[in-house]
DNA sequence: ACGAAGGGCGCG
DNA sequence: AAAGCGCGCCCTTCGT
């Protein structure tokens, strides 16, 4: 162990940042709240977990480190639980785009930052990679150290932050962005306690039992022979949308495509059969008998979720489908035994997110304390719920046809600074113009290809149909900047309101450890924790007689975020919530 | 032969 | 119902 000269006694360890370095030792080196070394420690692979939880429970710094996907996983598996950290790969993103930014070329120019972490590469791989890329293009000389690599982006990034236009929203983004990497991990390593009988039934019933490897379950094999026979055609192989097109086309049902709402739209007795067949064919492919043996072990669900995995900020996942699990298969997230699910999703988070950006009064009055749907009925902007709603995303959304495109002028009138929020966003867009979320973070910059066409367009003896290729390109721009400005700052809404839940739970008292033990799965946790997150909804996993106060919880950790992001602003945040031993069926 | 692209559909 | 945004994953077909 390597200290460096004793520090002014005022100086108190606020950061800990974390290398690896040769011969899988990691460093660890303490600076102060102005970034000066406090001094080093250097411990081998296995000592690891050991030193970071002595430092956490001295002194709980901010741990800096190149993504807590490569880091703490491992430490998760040693039982070590942390508070804060930086994520920097995560961050570096951030602020090389952001617009509050004001110089971010030293950012970009370290490009060994950019490069997305493959969330399935096995983690010692990935912090080879870095190192050596670092060895192969060495700067004046000498190769640096992973850990000083590490404290020159931390660097950088707090210069960024610092010299930002407003530095207090990007902490802000930083502090949540950081908070949702250690989330995703401790989700991952919780993992979502999983019912496979409940799994097995619902399948059984919906597609017959399981048959033998290579062969379509029963009902399957029925709806098919149905479809066919109606289609008088023995042999068409209703998995391929062309040969399948072709025979509907034979059979006089004269659809432009093979999907859903297209064949609902006509009459024939291969009609609903097939459909059936294809609900069928969908929860089999994506969720059936395979998916079940291959993503849920002694108990558990373990998704792989990706932080920042969307350019607007949402969470992506890879493998398993975490985000898309149907409503179907919801039976099948069941507690253990003695515990509860607490689940909690959020009403309408977009146009309430939109409603504060855009400090709207009527559109804030019309959600205050209830759905903001009945809001704008009852406020007779418009005759019903689902006509509130077909507005509300048409203007979310940028929808021009149809229902939407009828009510959306009448929220234009009646709700003017939000509309002008998102109509703003589209025009920039529009234009080629970048747009950035409430706490910073901006829309990439459109591509060459975009730009050249719009150049090429504006000039004259331009053939029409090119013309209107741009413009239509234009237009699916200006859609998606309007969008970006809700989407992302909702995200980062649910991230505030994550990390401050997860703050809270992690103060709660540990039950006795026998209760945990009859759980049917491994525990992770001997108290309430997140078990599972999806944009605006979470589910807690949580002892029996911890459940209230985990709601509770729940619902300061809403509030609390609503005025972290919009202080002053009379919005609010409703949840639907409940508690039960499997998670509820909607 | 193999990766990219596209249809289709699940989620918010 | 989709429409209008953002995804991931399965399957088949297309292109090299």
């Amino acid at each position: 162990m390597v200290t460096a000269p004793p520090p002014p006694a005022s100086a108190s360890p606020t950061w800990c940042v974390l290398g690896r370095e040769a011969g899988g030792r990691t460093r660890l080196l303490v600076l102060d709240g102005d970034g000066r070394s406090l001094g080093t420690e250097e411990v081998a692979a296995d000592g690891l977990p050991a030193l970071v939880a002595r430092r956490e429970e001295e002194h709980a710094p901010r741990w800096v480190w190149s993504d807590a996907a490569a880091w703490y996983p491992r430490l998760l598996a040693a039982g070590v639980r942390l508070e804060r950290c930086h994520d920097l790969r995560l961050i570096h993103r951030i602020l090389c785009h952001s617009e509050l930014v004001e110089d971010a070329s030293s950012l970009r120019a370290a490009t060994e930052w950019e490069t997305p972490l493959d969330p399935h590469e096995p983690v010692r791989d990935q912090g080879a990679a870095l190192f050596e890329l670092d060895a192969a293009a060495p700067r004046s000389g000498a190769v640096p150290s992973e850990t000083e690599e590490t404290w020159a982006e931390f660097t950088r990034q707090r210069a960024a932050i610092d010299g930002a236009h407003d530095p207090a929203r990007l902490r802000l983004l930083v502090a949540a962005e950081s908070a949702g990497a250690l989330i995703a991990a401790e989700l991952q390593a919780a993992g979502i306690p999983w019912d496979v009988a409940e799994h097995d039934r619902i399948l059984t019933v919906a597609l017959g039992p399981r048959p033998s490897p290579g062969t379509p379950p029963s009902k399957m094999v029925a709806a098919g022979a149905e479809v066919r026979a109606a289609l008088g055609d023995p042999l068409v192989p209703l998995e391929s949308p062309p040969k399948l097109l072709r025979a509907l086309h034979r059979a006089g049902i004269d659809v432009p495509s093979t999907s859903q709402w297209e064949l609902q739209q006509h009459e024939h007795p291969a009609i609903e059969p097939l459909l059936r067949y294809k609900k069928m064919s969908r929860l089999l492919t994506a969720n059936g008998w395979t998916w079940l043996d291959e993503w849920v072990h002694e108990g558990r669900y373990r998704p792989v979720y990706v932080p920042g995995g969307v350019v607007t900020g949402r969470w992506a996942s890879s493998g398993g489908g975490a985000l898309q699990i149907p409503r179907q298969l919801r039976p099948a997230l069941r507690a253990d035994p003695g515990w509860r699910l607490i689940s909690a999703d959020v009403s309408q988070l977009e146009p309430r997110v939109l409603a504060a950006m855009s400090a709207d009064a009527a559109m804030i009055a019309a959600g205050a304390g209830k759905d903001l749907y009945s809001g704008i009925v009852e406020a007779r902007i418009v005759q019903t719920r689902q006509e509130a709603k077909i507005g509300v995303l048409g203007a979310l959304y940028g929808g021009t046809t149809g229902d939407s495109g009828r009510v959306v002028p009448r929220l234009r009138r009646n709700f003017p600074a939000a509309m002008a929020l998102v109509d703003g966003a589209a025009a920039t867009g529009e234009r080629g113009g970048t747009v950035t979320t409430w706490l910073g973070r901006s829309s990439p910059a459109p591509g060459e290809d975009w730009t050249r066409a719009q150049r090429t367009a504006n000039q004259p003896d331009v053939a029409a149909g090119q013309q209107e290729a741009a413009r239509r390109s234009a237009r699916e721009r200006g859609r998606f900047t309007r969008n970006f400005v809700v989407q992302g700052t909702a995200a980062e809404w649910a991230l505030s309101w994550m990390a401050a839940l997860r703050l809270q739970l992690a103060r709660f008292e540990e039950v006795p450890e026998s209760a945990a033990a009859a759980a049917s799965g491994p525990v992770f946790s001997l108290r309430a924790h997140l078990a599972f997150f999806l944009h605006d909804e979470v589910i807690v996993h949580a002892p029996a007689e911890q459940a209230e106060a985990a709601a509770t919880a729940i619902r300061d950790s809403a509030d609390a975020a609503g005025r972290l992001l919009f202080p002053g602003s009379a919005i609010d945040f409703p949840l639907d919530l409940g508690i039960s031993e499997r998670s509820a069926e909607k």
